[in-house]
DNA sequence: CCATCTCCTGACCAATCGGTCAGAAGTTTT
DNA sequence: AAAACTTCTGACCGATTGGTCAGGAGATGG
């Protein structure tokens, strides 16, 4: 019955790593909502009423909704860019096509906030992306379409256009995420599981690898 | 110099001429708007006044902003819907899949707002259109499905996985609405011109066709 | 020409928005 | 244990939001 009067809070917390923490969560908290509605429809209140904090302390970390956003922006980014420039001259498109449809539906998978984020940025004029789209992802572009035309004369694919290809690419992948509630909605599921992944990945790896005339294995 | 005091107004308009006119320019500037900048991103002051008129008489002709945003999706969802239906058993996959494709694009090209109206409520998991998804787009994906499978029985095109072929035409040919920003800063243009709307067809045709094996003539 | 209906709009409203701030509470440094 | 610093938060702010409303202006039918 008698209630121990000992220290209530030995948790001893660490500065450091507090920042670190509530900054992260905060982070993901947002990054969740502001692909569910928007960034107009994405209130700062809501964001701190999902992660457990008052509004005034998301504001303490991140001054500005639009800095939040930004960063949001920057984290998916960062990791977009890293992981797809992989296709190079020296491999045969039948791999380096094959990696990158997986690796792009896969990306879908396990990131669908994120791409949802930035399909949605770019569907409304990439207000914020536009300065990155304009370098950095564009360079990428171009050098992926050499890499098609290299190809194309070694004979190793037909003559398609390198642009509207990788257009394709992007897309199609792309709507693993993006579309995601839709596609589970045609196929009467409440989410898309491991296999229909894998089944679109084998598909699209198919269709294009047949449909750019390149002979597999 | 002496100003004539004839009667300023003769216009006389009329009344259901008025009502018409009035609603189809508030339709059209908030199809703009909500394309460009979302549900929550578009207010209906901004709609007034694109639309050259005071926010409460857009307010006396729909009621409220999700009255408003309802019309502008049922308007697009009815063009959408009409021009679906097309491929049927009794056609040969190599035509029926070009006319798909081909007129899928000059739609994006033709409605590029209300196709990102349309993707965007996606994206956002459908909270307006997911009913009319279950029923009306469902039954006409399954339709479309059984006629793959139709195809391939006859052997007119390879054993393809027909759910996975839809979602790749919907969202290849979606996406030169979706993502014509992106597109256009890849290409350095400004936006993309009749040129590029042939020339994503052809390729999407030419690796449709060669990827599930049908021959062309 | 008058009664009636529709169209139109400035003024107004409560609610919510992003953001500020003073100061309490907790942690680290000395 | 005291000083210095960071974290945290309730109360508050002006601006904007979607929406209401009373009443004026214009159109219509008898």
């Amino acid at each position: 019955m008698s209630v121990k009067k000992r220290s209530v809070k030995p948790v001893r917390r660490n500065l450091a790593k507090i920042r670190q923490d509530n900054s992260d969560h905060i982070l993901k908290v947002a990054e969740r909502l502001f692909s569910d509605n928007g960034y107009s429809g994405t209130t700062i209140s809501a964001i701190a009423k999902e992660a457990g904090l008052p509004k005034a302390n998301v504001l303490y970390y991140f001054h500005t909704k639009d800095a939040l956003y930004k960063r949001v922006l920057s984290n998916i980014l960062s990791i977009w860019m890293l992981s797809m420039n992989d296709m190079t001259e020296d491999q045969h498109p039948r791999d380096a096509l094959r990696n990158y449809i997986v690796k792009k539906i896969r990306q879908s998978k396990e990131h669908p906030h994120a791409s949802r984020i930035f399909a949605a940025e770019i569907l409304h004029g990439a207000p914020y992306l536009r300065e990155q789209l304009e370098t950095d992802l564009k360079e990428q572009f171009q050098t992926t379409c050499q890499v098609f035309r290299h190809w194309i004369s070694k004979q190793w694919m037909d003559p398609i256009n390198p642009e509207h290809l990788m257009f394709m690419l992007w897309s199609s992948t792309q709507a693993y995420a993006d579309f995601q509630v839709q596609s589970s909605i045609m196929l009467s599921k409440t989410e898309l599981d491991d296999q229909d992944f894998n089944e679109g990945a084998d598909l699209l790896v198919r269709l294009v690898l047949k449909g750019c005339g390149i002979n597999q294995v």
